[in-house]
DNA sequence: TCTACGTTTCAACGATAGTTGATATGTAGG
DNA sequence: CCTACATATCAACTATCGTTGAAACGTAGA
């Protein structure tokens, strides 16, 4: 991921909806949501969230499927992941014990409470 | 962290110049940078710098302390974990495999080369 | 205390982002 | 087909953000 990537990503997470969105998404997990089910969940006109929608896109934050009537939103992990480890990637530039904490931190997490890392 | 926070540190990393001090202040470790110093790095003018850096500590993401006539800003590592375990907690609700990856790719990255995991 | 230096604050302008309403696309069922 | 439904696109408006220049503040040395 180079810095413009980085900046459409975070730039796309500082807005209260979109934010929101990616959430809903991540916590809905692979299956996804629909466009409508979004819509309510965040509390956003259709035609707003379908602008926020294709910049998370673009953002390489979400991906989309059609299904039906429908369009299935759903979260892009790697593209999460990508933008966690362009965050924390420079912290390691000589004082890797300095974000030693913030790695520890996040391994704690519950993600590790299963035995996914382990598969 | 709550989502107020959030929002102001993933909006404050959406900023080109921003995005560059905390990268750049990340990598000077808990020393950190002059004002006058970050402005040259960054490339702008100091007193836009300024807005930037208000910005920044506001969100959390950055710290300063007065030496002399300069002003030293450095990276506020606790506000960067916290935002990271902020995007990535929700990732656990119900699906653990599916963020585990993210995960496991930020365990690979520098920090777990040297031993301050493991201090 | 006077001057020089580094940094910050302020007001104003131009550019950009977010919302809204109306309209278009695309899909399933009668 | 034609209608109903779900979603996307477009143009316009408003608000907010980022930049600039001038000026103020705080600090150190002569």
């Amino acid at each position: 991921m180079d810095e413009r990537q980085a900046l459409a990503a975070f730039a796309a997470l500082g807005q209260e909806h979109r934010l929101r969105v990616v959430r809903a998404l991540v916590a809905a997990g692979p299956e996804g949501l629909a466009a409508g089910v979004l819509a309510e969940t965040v509390n956003v006109a259709g035609n707003n969230l379908s602008f926020h929608l294709k910049e998370l896109s673009h953002a390489g934050l979400i991906t989309s499927r059609r299904e039906g009537k429908s369009v299935i939103y759903s979260a892009a992990y790697a593209g999460l992941s990508d933008l966690v480890q362009f965050l924390m990637r420079d912290c390691c530039q000589g004082h890797p014990e300095v974000c030693a904490p913030a790695v520890a931190a996040l391994a704690a997490c519950d993600c590790t409470t299963g035995d996914a890392l382990h598969a």
